[in-house]
DNA sequence: ACTTATTTTTAGCCTTGTCTAAAATTTAAT
DNA sequence: ATTAAATTTTAGACAAGGCTAAAAATAAGT
């Protein structure tokens, strides 16, 4: 049985390392986690044991496929929960984050499989990123940042790179979503800001909101 | 905060204590949560600082009115996404309880209530049992075992006592659901056997099944 | 190449929740 | 009223997951 512990650093390691692949830092996982490089240490170690991750000493960690598809299960569950709470719950897209987190670790795979049928399916969570499929697999979409696209371009955001609440809030006070048309009118070489047409209004974004963006250039 | 294991604890002290009255002993409690009287022991010191708790050693334990608010939020949790789970995702009534175990300890007072909402505010969950609202409180309602009825009597189904997969899907098997009407033919004095008249046909049950059946007289 | 800085691991300790075995207390039985 | 039986608590241990401080290994700087 895996615990709640080591489901949350196989997610961190499966973010750090692009998916499972790179080899990933203790002292990475130490940040994201916000725990101690020694713990890390202590718990790479039962993660190693268990085969769930190839460690050597001093060298760095990565999934082994059993590690791969149990992180990417986890994300699957969670974003479906984020769905669930969205659509079903009325709950707003700033306030899925933190309940998912607990729901995440919910162990039914009829639970999930059922869930996945009620929500009819959905590719995407409510922030745009991409749902696994039961084999821990997803197409990856040609996303680009809004910050990349040159002027006169005509985009729709697709989803945010910070999911953090003030962003989240931020991007609502400007509505700004999911599905939004979006149009670069200028770019300020300066301070990377930028003037957006969205919502029939005109607006300057920092490069702070350009960079956190993703849009699909149309 | 408080902890999964410290909740457990909590409902059974709930459910052996009459729902927060009586006196309940250390061992009954090791019984219920099958583990051993000196971890409960080591436990009820905990809740008892907590607060959650009134404990006099050797003598047996109540909850404090904190301790049975938190006991019945959990139990409300517990009943609520039972009802998800059979209304929502196709879950058969016996297949609920295992994953509403682990539900129950989600912390999120949004969620639960916004899934009271989406449920459509349910008093009861699939085995008949209340749904304590937001204070813990529910009506109770005057249920009977079937077992005492007398012969010739009507009556509906309107919950389990034993929630069993076995017993479930035995009455599964012959038509017995929430809402059925049942008629007692006859009684056995010898063995507390009935005869009783389900779903249009004849059904011989044993005591076992009567004494775990609760009905409505009509 | 050698020294310094950074990263990583080890060693030892803590808390939570569990256990077994032994001691203390209460209850039941003569 | 004693003695025996059952219940409950204490003492001491352990695994999981975390911490700090010190040691070891790697990386960087001159
Ligand atoms: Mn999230
Ligand atoms: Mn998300
Ligand atoms: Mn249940
Ligand atoms: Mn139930």
């Amino acid at each position: 049985m895996i615990t709640f512990s080591e489901e949350n650093y196989l997610k961190a390691i499966y973010h750090l390392g692009k998916f499972g692949n790179a080899l990933v830092s203790t002292n990475a996982i130490a940040d994201k986690m916000d725990t101690k490089a020694s713990s890390v240490t202590d718990m790479i170690k039962k993660l190693a044991e268990k085969e769930l991750v190839a460690y050597t000493k001093y060298q760095g960690t990565t999934l082994t496929e059993k590690g791969r598809l149990t992180a990417a299960t986890v994300i699957r569950k969670h974003r479906l929960w984020e769905v669930f709470l969205v659509e079903k719950l009325n709950f707003n897209w700033d306030e899925v984050h933190e309940v998912a987190e607990q729901l995440e670790h919910i162990k039914s795979e009829k639970l999930i499989n059922q869930l996945d049928a009620f929500l009819e399916f959905p590719t995407h969570d409510p922030h745009g990123d991409p749902i696994p499929d039961k084999e821990g697999n997803f197409k990856k979409t040609n996303k680009e940042l809004l910050a990349n696209l040159a002027k006169a371009t005509h985009c729709i955001c697709i989803g945010v790179k910070d999911s953090s609440s003030e962003f989240l809030r931020y991007l609502d006070k400007h509505k700004i979503a999911l599905g939004t048309a979006i149009e670069v009118l200028s770019k300020e070489t300066f301070d990377d800001s930028m003037v957006i047409q969205v919502a029939g209004k005109t607006l300057t974004i920092s490069k702070e909101v350009s960079n956190n963006l993703y849009v699909k250039a149309q």
